[in-house]
DNA sequence: ATGAAAGCGCTAACAT
DNA sequence: ATGTTAGCGCTTTCAT
């Protein structure tokens, strides 16, 4: 079932059907109706691929999100949808696995639907020039940006937080409050990524405060999944009974830790305390409510397709934006 | 940046590159290498529309997913990749918006990547007979049926629970354990959909049991947001300080209530009874764990594919499977 | 207002 | 082993 069929069944060529396909004004009514007609019986779709192939230049950029369930990403998403309209630019999102390669994913992406410019959600933090040049258009890392990599600085754009300085407030937040025995929560620290910048934070937190860094408090879970988090702070209570706070590199790994000191019977924030980066929603129905510096989601979005569109269509400079967190202070820091 | 380019740039013609650029054996090891250079220095990738449209008539099966951020779905489509595996058959995603049609969604998606079959994660209860027509490839819902609609049993397939029977099980719990004043909280009770299936099985427990349905006590929220399961739960206690249990027709809702109830200085369970519908990760992580009728999500996932590979390959009849949930006794549910 | 024809970028026979 | 050619389904000049 394709356009030449429809043309044949009323008995007109397929640029007229392509014409009332694409509402174009130069048709008959007898013919639009009559087309219309046939489409609806015949049950005719048009094929995309080979509507993108031909391509009216339209003005469409992509995100490409590593990660479809993630609750972080959900308002961000959101957010750019909003913006993308404002700028009478269509956003479309490719979701892509953990396994895939997010480069050749947007370079396929771009070539495929014609995109302008690309946001990534969700990507490395350690790309090389070479491997980007084949993205071929503008494009801007959001909530990360290239620490770990190679990259010219004006050959991207980002927004992100500062990873090393928001941990390091995290941790202070806690020092201030008397904690001296402080565990931090992690994926890994040495993963080329947001784990080691927030290590390094809280590491840079505890010198200036003159507190060692214990090397048993560093709590590596390999991940970001909340049942290794649970895990791992069950097994640092256990060997460690003294830690009075713990600093969690995510939200939904805090809010597993907080299960595992209650599964422990001990108390937050009297026996421990908790404090995490993110801000997702669920965090804000934890009991009690969870301290954590938020990230800014739907500026993020919001200013990720504002970027891109400066250096798209008012020629401006690959920029790289720091945004700052909000303390959002919950009930589950106490004082020592 | 076309394969044309790229067989001009090397002086080869285009199905060279294109047998390089597919791994066919018959090239000269000279004449590959070669290719593969320049397709690296000119930072070549493949236009994906271009092919889609060649169509190597692939083992492909799509799935259609309204709504990304649904924690619900995670483990299904992971599942659902991997049966997909099994079959020698590639899974591909596609998401859409809440204000999208996911039956022209399918219908383009079909055409334009040639897809064998479609599953459908996340959609309306009530298709016509003459809109899924446009498809064209069979399909299976996956966790709903067309209830309200009025499709043939023969022209699709399912694989949901049975959400009426399972609303009834979740009120007879709390009936059981000594409660009459047991409200509902959900979307909406007419809206074509889960709500209203639920709600049906709240209704006949109650009924079962001898209780009156008290329309005060059922709480609708018009959608499933955490936060105005929040605010609804917050009123419904202020105007009803006398219920003593509460069925949410899902887990993230009832984390929701939960947060309301405590904030409210009451207790779950000592005070109010929690029960849900769901089993999502982070409902494990609640303190109590909620206790909730577990959707035996994998199975999910990975029957929709078997149904599908069934009717694709074996030449099978559609069929309407009806899993069971599992009981996960957390501790939201207290006796009076 | 309508049709004919070229071509988007690619793959796959079919030559050679 | 490599090149030539005919489409895939569609949009879009350019005629008429």
């Amino acid at each position: 079932m394709t356009i030449k069929d429809v043309a044949r069944y009323c008995g007109v060529s397929v640029s007229t059907v392509s014409r009332v396909l694409n509402n174009h004004p130069d048709v008959s009514k007898q013919v639009r109706a009559r087309v219309q007609e046939a489409i609806a019986t015949l049950h005719y779709v048009p094929n995309k691929s080979a509507r993108d192939l031909v391509a009216a230049p339209m003005n469409a950029i992509g995100v490409v999100i590593r990660g479809s369930g993630n609750p972080f990403f959900t308002p961000i998403i959101n957010a750019m949808d909003e913006e993308a309209d404002k700028h009478d630019c269509t956003l479309i999102s490719e979701l892509i696995s953990d396994r895939d390669n997010e480069i050749s994913a947007a370079a396929e992406f771009v070539r495929s639907k014609r995109l302008k410019g690309i946001i990534f959600l969700g990507g490395r933090f350690d790309y090389t020039q070479d491997e980007i040049a084949s993205i071929g258009v503008p494009f801007v890392c959001c909530t990360f940006d290239n620490q770990f990599g190679d990259l010219d600085e004006s050959s991207f754009s980002s927004v992100s937080i500062d990873d090393a300085a928001e941990a390091l407030k995290a941790t202070e937040f806690l020092l201030e409050h008397g904690h001296r025995k402080i565990a931090i929560l992690l994926d890994s620290v040495d993963s080329n990524s947001v784990g080691a910048l927030r290590y390094s934070g809280y590491c840079a937190a505890l010198k200036d405060a003159g507190v060692p860094v214990d090397c048993d408090l560093v709590v590596q879970t390999g991940g970001f999944s909340m049942s290794s988090a649970y895990d791992e702070t069950l097994a640092l209570l256990g060997r460690r009974p003294d830690v009075s706070a713990i600093f969690s590199i995510s939200d939904s790994m805090a809010v597993a830790a907080m299960k595992a000191i209650s599964d422990l019977g001990r108390r937050v924030p009297e026996d421990v305390s908790v404090i995490a980066i993110d801000g997702i929603e669920s965090s804000l129905y934890t009991v009690p409510t969870l301290t954590t510096l938020c990230q800014p989601q739907q500026t993020f979005g919001k200013t990720a397709v504002q970027v891109l569109m400066g250096v798209l269509n008012d020629g401006a400079q690959n920029e790289h934006l720091r945004l700052e967190t909000t303390l959002r202070v919950g009930g589950t820091v106490g004082s020592r």
